[in-house]
DNA sequence: CTATCCTTCAAACGTTCGTTTGACTATCGG
DNA sequence: CCGATAGTCAAACGAACGTTTGAAGGATAG
C-alpha cells in the first residue's frame, strides 16, 4: 500500500512479517504469486459476498431499486474497511490503487475475480433502469465503480487538496449513506445534455 | 504509465528516447527530479487553464451553476486526453494512476500543484450550492474528482470488467457530457438517507 | 531409533537498479 | 584560431533486487 508492487522488496516485507526471506519462494513459489494469493484471500470471498447480498435482495422483492442495488454493492467493498485483521484500510487503500495497477498479470486477476459479480449487477441495473440505454449504463457503473476505487484508495492526500481535516475518519455506515446518494443521484441523472445519445435504448 | 514510477528504469526510459543514459542525470539531476518536471510541465498551465475558465465563467455571469463549473473543471483535464502532442492518453492515465499514488515526494507535489485551483472551485461551488453542508460538500467534491481520476487513469481492464467493447474511444466531448450530467446529479443530489447529517450548514 | 519428509535459515547467485566518472566532442565569444 | 563552456557518451560503481542453494532443525510413521 505504501510503495507500491513493484516498490516494496521481499526484503522489507519478510523484514516487517518477521519471517525469513526464502520463505516466501518456499511456500508461495515467487513474488507474483504472493501478491495474487493476497488478493484471492479477499477479494474471493468479498465477490462472492457481494452476490449473496444481491441474490438475497432479488429474494425479498422481485425488482429492487438501483438505490438498493448500489447499496449492497458498495457495502462489501466498505466492509473492509472496518475488517481490521483482515488489513482493514491497508488493504482497500491497496486494492483500489491496484484498479489503476498497469501490470498485465496483476490486471488480468484483478478483471477476472470481479467478472463474476459485475455481470449480475449489471443485469440487476439493467432491469432497475430499462430506460437507460445499455452503454451508457455500462459508462456509469464504470464512473460508479471509479468513485469506489478512489474513495478506498485515497490517501490523505486529495483530502488536503479538498481542505479535509484529518479528524474525518472514514466511517462505514456513514461513507456508504454518502456514496449511495451520490452515486444513485448520478446513475439516475437525466440524459439531456448528453450529445449524440439517443434517448431510449 | 506501463509500469508505473518504481517499474520504470531509467535504461529502458532513455532507450526508448533515444538519449543516453547519463544525459537524464546531467540535465535533470535525479529520476525524481525527472519525473517531478514531467508533471510540472503538464500540471501547471492544466491548473492555470482551469482556473482562468473558471474566471471567465463568473465574469460573464455572476453565479454560475454547479453544473456549469463542473464542466469548465473537467474540461482542462479532458482536454489532455485528445492533446497527442502532450502524450495525450498516455499522460492522463500516468496522471490518474498517480493520484493515488502513495509515494511522499509525488503526492506533496500533486496536492501542491492542485491546491490553488482546488480552493478556487471548492468556493465556486460553495456559491452555487449555499443549501449543502460545507463538509458534505468536500465529499462530494472528493467523489467527484474520484471518477474523474479513475476515467482518466482506466485501462481496459475495468472496462472489460464492465463489458465494454475496445471500440469505444475516448471522445473528450462525448465524455465530458456524459461526466458532467453523472457528476451534476450527484453533487445536487438530495441529503436525505444520509444518517447523522444536518440538512443546513 | 531410524528414515523420511517438511520447513527454516544464512549465505550466495546473477541481474538490474540509479548514479557517477572521466574522456571526448561540439559550440562560440573574443 | 583558441580557450572555455556545455553537452554527450561508454564504462563502471556500489547497492538492492528476486531467487536459489545446501546445510541444519524438527516432526512423525514404522
Amino acid at each position: 500500500m505504501q510503495h507500491g508492487f513493484e516498490g516494496t522488496s521481499m526484503r522489507t516485507l519478510t523484514a516487517k512479517a518477521s519471517v525469513n526471506l526464502a520463505a516466501v519462494n518456499y511456500h508461495f513459489g515467487s513474488k507474483d504469486a504472493l501478491i495474487e494469493a493476497v488478493f484471492r484471500r479477499r477479494l474471493d470471498p468479498m465477490n462472492a459476498a457481494r452476490i449473496a447480498e444481491l441474490d438475497r435482495l432479488e429474494a425479498a422483492a422481485p425488482a429492487p431499486s438501483a438505490e438498493a442495488i448500489i447499496r449492497v454493492f458498495l457495502r462489501a467493498s466498505l466492509a473492509m474497511i472496518e475488517d481490521v485483521k483482515s488489513g482493514g484500510r491497508n488493504f482497500t487503500r491497496l486494492l483500489g490503487r491496484t484498479y489503476t495497477e498497469p501490470s498485465k498479470p496483476i490486471r488480468a486477476l484483478i478483471g477476472q475475480l470481479y467478472a463474476p459479480a459485475m455481470a449480475r449487477y449489471k443485469s440487476a441495473f439493467e432491469r432497475a433502469l430499462p430506460e437507460l440505454p445499455k452503454d451508457e449504463l455500462i459508462w456509469r457503473m464504470h464512473f460508479m465503480f471509479g468513485t469506489l476505487a478512489y474513495t478506498l484508495a485515497a490517501t490523505d492526500t486529495v483530502q488536503l487538496i479538498a481542505g479535509c481535516k484529518p479528524e474525518d475518519r472514514y466511517d462505514a455506515a456513514l461513507l456508504e449513506d454518502r456514496l449511495t446518494a451520490f452515486l444513485n443521484a448520478g446513475l439516475v441523472a437525466p440524459l439531456h445534455g448528453v450529445r449524440g445519445v439517443r434517448k431510449a435504448a
